[in-house]
DNA sequence: GCAATTGTTGACCAGATGGTCAAGATACGA
DNA sequence: TCGTATCTTGACCATCTGGTCAACAATTGC
């Protein structure tokens, strides 16, 4: 150390290999829950040894903390779109379909989300409690205001957005349920999904 | 063993015990998922020795398929009870507020279920794909014939199921994430939650 | 009452798992 | 090219956890 303890800036190996251990995790983490995943398994799917991972991410915990942190934006981005001057219901059906896509496109990252809230949220609550809460709160007002206009029909717009939640991240979240009840190719399936959705927002909202 | 090796009978102390093991891996497994409980856990919250549910129960996961199968039941029974001759849409809103008051009523069967599927049903998958299966399609060729009928919008009957599923177990499942979301009074939130899904459902499912 | 069966548990074992460490390999700046 | 900082890993350790077992306690049928 000879002319500085600030902090080293970092090695292009060091960014390559932290980016490919957080997407061996993500797989892991997402498929067997924190508890259930073990260090080895991550380090076996990235192609390292575990001690290793471990020289780049001191805990397991800080592993897990890093997944979680690198898709916590995927989800604010969509529902920040939310624009108060559009068509109310085109709107809200825009940000369901993005949500639906996001399910079949993204089945891990929704999954890891369903395995942490399952235990009890212990490491995203505050995630839930400040950055998700106050961008929740201001969109439920500009859905009140729509529906104090007349232009949406007088539903509870907190709940509302559970209902767009719940039934798009339905199909990454339990897809070894759905996939035993159908043989629809995944294609056919959140086309089918899209469809019935669509037909029962778009009438269900109307004012 | 002096006069035959028939199956015993179950003392009353047998019964008495497993159904506390029972209650009691239901509170573990469903906070923890498989992976995360501990047979440790189970004993304590039973109040008696690890060594005595391993006599009760030889392996762990012996108790954790007793505890699914004890509540698979209740997944099917709501749904066989839609009734062709009723009312479409009373009779589908009828089992959605039922599913929710579940929701509200069992909140660790749903959570257990959650996680199961979540892992990816290792355990479940023959009830899936057997009974719920079953049961699942002759009710969709119910809800088939409204539709043909014109009594009810043209869904897919499926996926209006999986809609139903969804938004009610959802406030079982996500309840982290809805408490930190919201200041309701339980009692409030899912009265709010039945005014929105009843509005929803109705609405979306006029022919 | 008294065997025989059933119930109960502390002590113990084996394997899994998170995490450490020293020692060697590799990359990189001067 | 050389020396330093970074990278990599096998070996190792402590702890946790599922499961066993022998010994003792309680219950029950006769």
């Amino acid at each position: 150390m000879t002319h500085s303890d600030v902090p080293r800036k970092r090695t292009r190996i060091q960014a390559q290999n932290e980016a490919r251990i957080i997407r061996a995790a993500m797989d892991v983490f997402s498929a067997n829950g924190y508890r259930g995943a073990t260090v080895d398994q991550i380090a076996g799917s990235a192609g390292m040894s575990k001690a290793n991972v471990l020289y780049y991410f001191n805990k397991k915990q800080d592993i897990y903390t890093a997944v979680l942190e690198q898709t916590l934006g995927i989800w604010l981005d969509p529902l920040d779109e939310l624009n108060p001057d559009g068509d109310p219901i085109e709107e809200l059906w825009k940000y369901a379909l993005q949500k639906l896509r996001f399910s079949q496109q993204e089945p891990l990252a929704s999954r890891l989300f369903a395995n942490e809230i399952l235990q009890g949220a212990p490491i995203i609550r505050p995630f839930l409690e400040n950055e998700l809460k106050n961008l929740v709160m201001s969109k439920c007002q500009i859905i009140q205001q729509w529906i104090d206009h007349g232009k949406l029909a007088p539903v509870s717009p907190l709940h509302l957005l559970f209902f767009i939640w719940s039934s798009t991240q339905h199909y990454a979240d339990f897809s070894p349920q759905i996939n035993a009840l159908t043989q629809e190719s995944e294609d056919e399936l959140f086309a089918d999904a899209e469809k019935t959705l669509k037909l029962l927002l778009t009438r269900g909202l109307k004012p």
